[in-house]
DNA sequence: CTGTTAGCGCGTTCAA
DNA sequence: TTGAACGCGCTAACAG
C-alpha cells in the first residue's frame, strides 16, 4: 500500500493534523517541524490520496467530455484536435479529463451525462456539436450544473458558450464562388438538428440572395459529416442532367467525399466542379486537389471553452461578453475552387 | 446538496447500514424493508456518491489513457478510433476513462503516468505507440501497476499486450509491389525509437531479400507519422536522379503526404509511382488515388486491449496465450499501386 | 433480519 | 505551535 499522512505522522512523531498542515503549507507550523515533515514525506515517497481528498473537499477536480459519435469508425480529426485543446488546458489547471463517446441524442448519451452529473464524477462538463433543441443543455441547466459548450443552441437560459461564426464563414465561401463566376451552387449541410447547420444555411442563403441568385431546392441537402456521407450525397447531386458547378460542404471530410464522387463522374475538381470544405483539418492541405476551406481554430477553441469552464468553477463571474465568444473563421483558398467551366 | 444514504435512513427509519445493504442487493434484508428502501431511494432521487465509494473500496473503477502526441495539431484518426474502442469497452464494464495527451518520451509524459499511478487516480492504464525501450513500461512494471499495451517492446518482464503483426503486413505489402514488377522500393518508417518501426523494417527487408533485391540505404528513411512529415520525406526521396518506383509508408497519413509530393514532382501515383500506407483509416478509401494500404482493426484492438486490462483487474489470470495477442493485418489493394512505368 | 462500531485518508474546526 | 475530535459518504465485520 502507499504512504499516508498517518504513516508520516508515526514516523516523525507528530499528529496527522500537523503533518497535513505542514504539507499544505499553512503558516502555523514551526519552521523546524515543517522541514522535518516535508523531508520525511519526500523520503517516504508520500503522495496524497486523491479520492480521500475529493471526498473531503466535495470536489473532483475533474472535467467531463462526452464525444458525440456514431458507430465504431469514429475518426473525425475535428474531435481529436478539440480534445487535445481541452485536455491540455485542463492539464494546465491540474484537472483530470473524463472522456467517453456516445451516439448523439440517444438514451445512452443521456445516461452518460446523468452519470457524470448526478453521481458526482466531475465538477463540470464540456459540450460540442450542439443541437437546436439540445436536451443535454436543458438537462444541465435544470440541474444547475456547470458547463460550457462549443456551439450555440435555441435552448433558453444563461450559459457560456464559444462558437465560430459559421454564418459569416459560409457567406465568405459562397461569395468567393460567386466572384469566380459560379451561379449554380449546391450546399451539403450538416445534419439539420445541429445548430451550426442553421448558421451555415443562413450564410449561404444570404450570400446567394444578396447576389440575386436563386437556390435550387434540390441543391440543399444534408450529410452525416463523414467522407462516406459526403460521397453519397454528392453522387446524388451530380447524378443529374442539371448539375451544380460548385459544392459547399459542411466539413472537410464531406468535401473530400464529394471530391471523390466528382472524380467518379469524370469531373476535374477545381475546373469542372469547385468544392469548399469547412474546418481546415491538416488533411485539407494534402488532399488532391488541395482543398479550399473555411478554417476554424479548433485547438484554440478547445482551450478556450475549457478555460471558461475552469473560470466558472473557480467562482469567477463571467461577464456577458465572455459568455458568448464568437471566433472568426477564415477562408483558405487552395486548388479545389476555380472559375466554372474553367 | 444531493441525497445520501443518511437521508434515506432518516426517512424510512432504518439504519444507514440497512439502507446500504438493501440498495446493494444483499439478501439479508427483509423483502418488505427492501421494497420500502428501494422505493424511497427512487423517490428521493438517490445516487451513490462515487468518491465515497471509491475511498472505501480502494478502487477507482477508472482506467487511464495517455495519448502520445506532438504539438497542438494532433489529429491522427488512428487515435480517435483506438480511443473509441477503448472507451466503449470501458463503458460496457461501467468504468470511467481518464484521457490526456502528452508528447512522448518527455518529463511531462512521465509525470502524467506518475500522477495516475501514485496518486491512485486509476486502477490501470493502457499504452500505445510503444517504444523499443519504453520507460513507461519499465516504470509500470517496477511499480507493479496493472496495464496493457497496444504494441510490444524490448523491456524485459511479464505483461500483457496486443499487437498487429506489422512484419507480415509490410512483408505482404512489399511482395505485392515486387509481384507488380517493382525493384526500386523505398520505405518511410515510423520514428526509429518506436517498436513497430522495427517490425516494419524486418518485414520489408525480409521480403526484399527473399526476392534477391537490394535495398538502397538512402531509401530507408523515417518520418513523424504526419501528412506533413510524409510529404517532406517523400520530397527528399523523389528529389533525386535515381528515384524509387514505389514507396511504402509507415502509416496512411504519411502515405497521403507522399502522394502529394509525388504530384508536385509531376508523377502520377499508381502509374509513375506506387504508394502503400498502413492502417486503413476511413480516408484511405477516399484519397486520390484511393490508397492501397495494410488494414489493422484499430477499433477492435482498442476493445481488446481494454478487455484484457479489465480481466486483469478482476483478478482473472491471463494465460500466456492471452498475454501476447497478435492480430493479422490485411493488405487492401486499391489504386495507388500498379506496375512500374505503368 | 437489523444496528453498532469502525475505518477508508484527508481537511477543518476548536481547544489546549 | 500542536493535537483531539469530527465529518465527508459509504461499506464491512460483528453482535444481537
Amino acid at each position: 500500500m502507499s504512504v499516508t499522512l498517518k504513516d508520516i505522522a508515526k514516523q516523525v512523531g507528530f499528529s496527522v493534523t500537523t503533518v497535513s498542515r505542514a504539507l499544505a503549507g499553512y503558516d502555523d507550523v514551526a519552521e523546524e517541524t515543517r522541514r522535518l515533515i516535508v523531508q520525511t514525506a519526500e523520503e517516504m515517497g508520500y503522495r496524497p490520496n486523491v479520492m480521500a481528498r475529493r471526498l473531503q473537499k466535495q470536489r473532483t477536480d475533474t472535467l467531463g467530455f462526452v464525444i458525440p459519435t456514431f458507430g465504431p469508425r469514429f475518426s473525425d480529426p475535428f474531435f481529436s484536435e478539440l480534445l487535445a485543446g481541452i485536455g491540455n488546458e485542463a492539464a494546465s489547471h491540474d484537472l483530470d479529463l473524463l472522456v467517453s463517446t456516445r451516439p448523439p441524442d440517444t438514451p445512452e448519451e443521456a445516461q452518460a451525462y446523468e452519470r457524470l452529473v448526478r453521481e458526482g464524477r466531475v465538477d463540470g462538463v464540456i459540450l460540442t456539436r450542439t443541437r437546436i433543441n439540445d436536451a443535454r443543455i436543458a438537462y444541465l441547466l435544470e440541474q444547475n450544473f456547470p458547463f460550457t459548450s462549443f456551439g450555440r443552441t435555441r435552448v433558453a437560459g444563461e450559459y457560456a458558450c464559444v462558437d465560430v461564426d459559421g454564418e459569416s464563414g459560409v457567406f465568405e465561401a459562397t461569395r468567393h464562388l460567386i466572384e469566380l463566376g459560379h451561379r449554380d451552387v449546391a450546399i451539403i449541410l450538416p445534419p439539420e438538428d445541429l445548430m451550426f447547420s442553421v448558421y451555415r444555411w443562413n450564410g449561404f442563403r444570404r450570400a446567394m440572395e444578396t447576389q440575386g441568385l436563386t437556390i435550387k431546392p434540390t441543391w440543399k441537402i444534408s450529410g452525416d459529416l463523414t467522407e462516406q456521407g459526403g460521397y453519397a450525397v454528392a453522387r446524388h447531386l451530380l447524378n443529374n442532367s442539371q448539375r451544380p458547378t460548385a459544392i459547399i460542404a459542411g466539413n472537410d471530410l464531406m468535401a473530400i467525399g464529394a471530391m471523390r464522387a466528382a472524380r467518379e463522374y469524370g469531373l476535374i475538381v477545381g475546373q469542372d466542379l469547385s468544392v469548399i470544405g469547412f474546418d481546415d483539418i491538416p488533411l485539407a492541405e494534402h488532399a488532391h486537389p488541395a482543398l479550399t476551406t473555411v478554417r476554424q481554430p479548433i485547438y484554440e477553441i478547445g482551450r478556450h471553452v475549457c478555460r471558461m469552464l475552469v473560470k466558472m468553477l473557480k467562482g469567477e463571474y463571467l461577464t456577458s461578453d465572455e459568455c458568448q465568444v464568437l471566433f472568426d473563421p477564415e477562408l483558405v483558398v487552395r486548388d479545389s475552387t476555380g472559375p466554372p467551366f474553367g
